[in-house]
DNA sequence: CCTCTGGCCTGAGACGTG
DNA sequence: ACACGTCC
DNA sequence: ACTTCAGGCCAGAG
């Protein structure tokens, strides 16, 4: 499919304290593919995956480590058009997106179960744009569509955004979604993922460590945050 | 002679260690 | 730099 | 809308 948008690159530094929208499956959909094809799969000790868990983990600590605020996008896979498609050829099961929501919440990552809860939080300034596959652009009312979202920790220094004029979503006014990035519950993380998932605890701890450093700085910065939005909002009138 | 752009093609993880 | 093994 | 995304390569334009 062509790109109708228009393309804008940036460097990821222009994107601190950002919050931005996750669609789950966009999330997961490279990583849990090219994963699951391998023999070498990453299960807990009753067999079951582990990968979902490991790329949500690892993913949100590289975004939070460059700067960006994730909240992710969770909603029923049959409602919109097959969302990275290729990739998803599999289902992302139930018990999967449970465990995803878990992880979550533990992390102090905030999430929403609609689409219309994302457009609101579009509509609402909440959040800056959504990282999703193009042809959910529209019924996400996302008119900014995230590209080359830095996953991982290191070497990334660009990102891609996509500008569309038309979505076909669009919210009541008066409604309003608060969101909150909370610090990391560790006890329970390590119970869930180490007791219950096999993962290395010394790993976890360190990933812990690095998610704790990223919200300190996001603190430290608030001010500087909050006069880059008042700026922001002053060029657009 | 360049630099840049766009179209076409292709392959598909992140990270640490040696 | 590159190739390879691990991650769970 | 109905096989995606992103990066590399190369031809053609400016």
């Amino acid at each position: 499919m062509k790109t109708v948008g228009v393309t804008k690159i940036k460097n990821i530094k222009n994107y601190f304290g950002e919050k931005i929208g996750i669609d789950i499956y966009y999330a997961l959909s490279k990583f849990v593919y090219t994963l699951d094809e391998k023999e070498t799969k990453l299960t807990d000790n009753d067999g079951n995956p582990t990968t979902h868990l490991k790329r949500i983990f690892d993913g949100t600590k590289g975004l939070l480590m460059n700067g960006i605020k994730p909240v992710y996008i969770f909603y029923e896979q049959s409602k919109v058009f097959s969302t990275c498609s290729a990739y998803n050829s599999q289902i992302i099961s139930s018990v999967e997106i449970n465990e995803i929501k878990r992880l979550l919440t533990y992390l102090g990552i905030p999430f929403v179960n609609s689409i219309s809860e994302c457009t609101i939080l579009l509509k609402t300034k909440e959040i800056y744009g959504v990282a999703t596959s193009e042809e959910n652009q529209k019924s996400f009312g996302a008119k900014i569509l995230l590209r080359d979202l830095p996953f991982q920790e290191k070497t990334k220094t660009l990102m891609t955004e996509v500008h569309f004029n038309e979505v076909s979503s669009f919210a009541d006014k008066d409604q309003k979604i608060e969101l909150k990035w909370r610090q990391p519950d560790e006890e329970n993380l390590i119970k869930f993922l180490c007791n219950e998932k096999q993962f290395n605890e010394e790993n976890l701890c360190k990933g812990i460590k690095k998610i704790k450093e990223s919200l300190i700085k996001f603190r430290q910065t608030t001010l500087h945050q909050y006069f880059k939005k008042g700026k922001k909002q002053q060029m657009k009138k």
